[in-house]
DNA sequence: TTAATTACGGACTATTCGGTAACAAATATG
DNA sequence: CATATTTGTTACCGAATAGTCCGTAATTAA
């Protein structure tokens, strides 16, 4: 019965979440999605509901793809310290200024907004468990539970921090030389 | 000659501060502003030019205050190891949901706005100046510099991610354990 | 073919945004 | 006392804000 869309969801969602990413909650109006994503703010509201609705799916896509992508790094191919190296180096080679979107969630919008909160801790719980399993594969972290997820833990901390320095603009010999440590830590 | 401010013009920095604090750049209007100082807007332009005027000014209270409060705390007696544990701890006790204004600054505005970037990468450098002095009196990384400036480094990280981590609302006891491995880390 | 349903685009709302102009009151210096 | 200067206050500006309404086009099921 209804007529088609005429344009391609996914590709606007896509739109949507640089933007946020890019400006944040507030600093992102209706009308710079409008143009980011081609359409009109008819059709963003009919498909979100509300601004807010749209910063939710904009968080929902990136903890989809983004978040996704890291915890893959986490689990590929390789040794368990080389998977977790190749992911924090591979934040400061190809640095996003964007920053993470989870983080700037979590200090732009988790005190102020529950859904946006809820919606960070639970990116952010995968991603630790994503750093506990990893941890398993190495003998120091496998027998004791509790060592394991406070490693865990600080691993979400440094990487939560690396990636604001990163948007911060730290030089990436400074960041490389806090990676080693890292490494060195485990 | 001039007739004499009837305000006092440190409690109306004071307020600015707390209110870009709570609500960020984009989020805070000059009508919060002005309901926060008690100020009108005429007297809050005299004073700072601009609201971005308002944020940098903020940035610098913030630095001269809170920001060296903690590096106070890493410079005052009492072992290194306690010093650090100290600060890292406290920050958990007394749980901030504003979070870090530096931290906030860092993710929200230093990427779009060369003033507070550069605001923003100067107090971080003071901070990770007294981390590496608080690192001179460990015996492990007086000796070696690129040791003790990657733990530097790293320690700034782990605060960063700690204080986004308390924001985001997680919960104290995997704070707590999370501040374990990192005092096992040094 | 008709009816139901959805997509679309433009106009419109009331409010808030950051910022400015104008002016009277107050004060210290000449 | 007179004058220069800064104060606080009110009013105002155009632009942008989030969000809504409504008429029209397009499509499919009956």
């Amino acid at each position: 019965m209804p007529r088609p869309r005429g344009f391609d969801a996914d590709a606007a969602l896509d739109a949507i979440k640089a933007t946020f990413w890019t400006y944040g909650y507030e600093g992102t109006s209706i009308q710079r999605l409008e143009d980011a994503t081609g359409l009109k703010k008819q059709s963003l509201y009919r498909l979100y509901g509300d601004k807010r609705g749209m910063y939710l799916a904009a968080l929902k896509a990136y903890d989809e793809h983004e978040n996704a992508a890291a915890i893959d790094t986490l689990t590929a191919e390789g040794s368990a310290r080389d998977r977790l190296k190749r992911l924090f180096t591979s934040l400061i080679d190809d640095a996003d200024p964007r920053g993470c979107l989870m983080c700037n969630a979590g200090t732009d919008q988790a005190a102020l907004d529950d859904g946006s909160g809820a919606a960070v801790r639970a990116m952010l719980s995968r991603l630790r468990q994503a750093f506990e399993a990893a941890l398993g594969a190495l003998d120091d972290y496998r027998q004791d539970d509790r060592l394991r997820a406070g490693k865990a833990a600080a691993l979400v901390a440094s990487y939560i921090g690396l990636r604001v320095l990163i948007k911060a603009g730290e030089p990436a010999d400074r960041l490389h030389a806090l990676v080693a440590d890292i490494m060195k830590s485990l």
